[in-house]
DNA sequence: CAAATCCCTACAAAGTTCCT
DNA sequence: AGGAACTTTGTAGGGATTTG
């Protein structure tokens, strides 16, 4: 991906982006949706702060990545959550975030980018590349800013919600699948086994086969709701296969019992 | 022009997760 | 338990812009 090592950045000096802040889509993508602040209704600090965090696991964001939430927010005032005629945005230094954090300075600038990458903040670049605001000496709001915007966090509230929702819901489900998983598993296993133990006719190595063909390798713990789903719905038409198997070799079974009996 | 900021990538070390 | 594979973190090296 990308340029060739060594390709030379230096055709023309001016239009050089060496230094600076590479724009990705998904960027580009939350530097549109903080524009959109003015429009929404406002949302408290609080709730922004329990959203966010509702949200963090869903979104795989790292420890780390957490505390630089946590700390953005501890440095934004409630009056920029209610007043929409400027975004809620925070202007530590990187150095800043380094001493009151704890994270190293290569830590800081991946977790900017990741929360970024993820569509929670976005950057208000000044033309010296360095972050400054001015509040209303009186009324305490931001007249100018540029810094870290948290304005997406807002934006995208109910997006967020339903994150968390659908995540916590595809939890209750994935283990729902993986005990019937189990279930059927286990179930398939002891009838395949009489079959063999009591010598009836029918496939039953076959049917060791396809089981194995559907468990083996399977780690449910990593797999997401489709994958259990389509393991469990094999499962199921295998186990009916079985089963009527079974049925009828018994059913034979009961009519000639002087064979393979124990 | 140096200082103060910011940004980037590459690579190695350390930590974590998953599989056998 | 041990090892492979992946992720996260830290370090190093390099560049841009503005200000005094």
């Amino acid at each position: 991906m990308g340029l060739p090592k060594g390709f030379p950045m230096k055709a023309s000096p001016r239009l050089s982006t060496a230094g600076s802040r590479k724009v990705s889509p998904a960027l580009h993508q939350a530097q549109q949706i903080a524009r959109k602040y003015s429009e929404i209704e406002p949302v408290s600090k609080q709730v922004a702060v329990t959203v966010a965090r509702l949200a963090a696991t869903p979104m795989r964001l790292t420890s780390a990545d957490k505390d630089m939430l946590n700390f953005l927010f501890a440095r934004s005032k409630s009056i920029d959550w209610t007043d929409l005629s400027s975004p809620p945005i925070v202007w530590p230094s990187n150095r800043e975030i380094c001493i009151e954090t704890g994270l190293s300075l290569a830590t800081v600038k991946r977790c900017l980018r990741r929360l970024a990458e993820r569509g929670l903040i976005t950057f208000c670049d000044s033309a010296d590349g360095k972050r400054h605001g001015h509040r209303c000496p009186e009324t305490k709001r931001i007249l100018r800013a540029y810094g870290i915007n948290l304005a997406p966090i807002a934006v995208r509230l109910a997006e967020l919600k339903e994150l968390h929702r659908a995540a916590h819901e595809e939890k209750v489900f994935s283990k729902q699948y993986r005990r019937e998983i189990t279930r059927a598993r286990r179930s398939i296993r002891m009838t395949i086994d009489a079959g063999l133990e009591y010598q009836l006719e029918g496939p039953w190595v076959e049917f060791l086969e396809a089981l194995s063909l559907i468990t083996d390798g399977m780690r449910t713990a990593s797999m997401d709701l489709a994958e259990l789903r389509e393991i469990y719905s094999a499962l199921v038409s295998l186990k009916e296969r079985v089963d009527n198997a079974f049925l009828r070799a018994s059913h034979q079974h009961n009519m000639n019992p002087q064979r393979g009996s124990k």
